[in-house]
DNA sequence: TTGGCAAATAGGAGCAGCTACTATATAGTA
DNA sequence: TACTATATAGTAGCTGCTCCTATTTGCCAA
């Protein structure tokens, strides 16, 4: 398995960035050069990085930008949903005997997980080459998005 | 959409908890009243709990217990596969832009997430109730196990 | 059953990463 | 251009996990 591409060309960069900058409007936020400079390095690399990593190429940029804005600016993105925290990482660890068969919805706002459980997504038929590669122990659809309460 | 009921029978706590002891021998760990009590509050709740809770729960019955050990055995517990991080990791949270279509697997030994793209992944059918509960942003298929490098 | 030892535990200290706080600066608007 | 609400930089503090050490305990062998 080879990793998948995610190199983004001059142009693709140009329009995600306007859609960012027209999102960021209707939702009431400014559009400050530093929330343009983490949204635009989280789009050109590939590698899920933490807010650290991002921080050391914003800064390149900034540099006199703060490790403290980086954070706040990637909580309000993924508030937005222009960014997303990979599922499983951050935060406290939540456990999970993992016997039963279920589902998890995230609220990206009050990060309320609610379980659900629909019975196709028991049977999800994982890849050959994951199988041959990888010891799969577990597999699960994840959603997320915004739940009743805070959708208002 | 009701929460599934995941209520554990005194019957199926004695089975499973018979499962994890010789579960835990064939490791090699040894069976310390402690891992018993950490297991079973795990499977008797449906509530994805975090280490913290667990331990208020767990110093119940063993009122000296640690928090660290509570960390110290669901760690135990997850690599042996007797339990599973559901979400959160204690490090740092790690970012995507969402926009490209990918799905990750991780290992739960190296917490390496290694991207794959799994074609029919993409469009994998949310149940009515959900997209009529919540605002979808985003789905995922996620993939947990141990990768090539770990399983040796 | 008992003794010995490797493994596990309790308790505390330490560390990483996120979050809250305050003064200053800046984007958006009239 | 001036005003105001929002965002930023810098720092301090908090949370949750991990490391360390001394002590205890499960498990195997005699």
């Amino acid at each position: 398995m080879k990793n998948i591409e995610n190199e983004i060309d001059g142009k693709e960069l140009k329009s995600k960035t306007e859609w960012f900058v027209t999102h960021c409007r209707r939702a009431g936020l400014k559009v400050t050069p530093q929330r343009i400079a983490v949204y635009q390095e989280l789009l050109k690399t590939n590698e899920h990085p933490s807010a650290e990593i991002l921080y050391q190429k914003v800064k390149q940029i900034f540099p006199s930008i703060s490790l403290d804005t980086v954070n706040r600016t990637l909580v309000t993105l993924s508030e937005i949903g222009a960014a997303f925290v990979v599922e499983g990482s951050g935060d406290a660890k939540r456990y999970d005997a993992g016997s039963d068969k279920h589902q998890h919805f995230k609220c990206i706002k009050c990060r309320r997980i609610i379980d659900f459980h629909h019975k196709p997504f028991d049977d999800i038929k994982i890849p050959a080459y994951i199988n041959d590669k990888f010891k799969v122990l577990r597999k699960t659809v994840y959603i997320e998005g915004i739940c009743d309460l805070c959708d208002k």
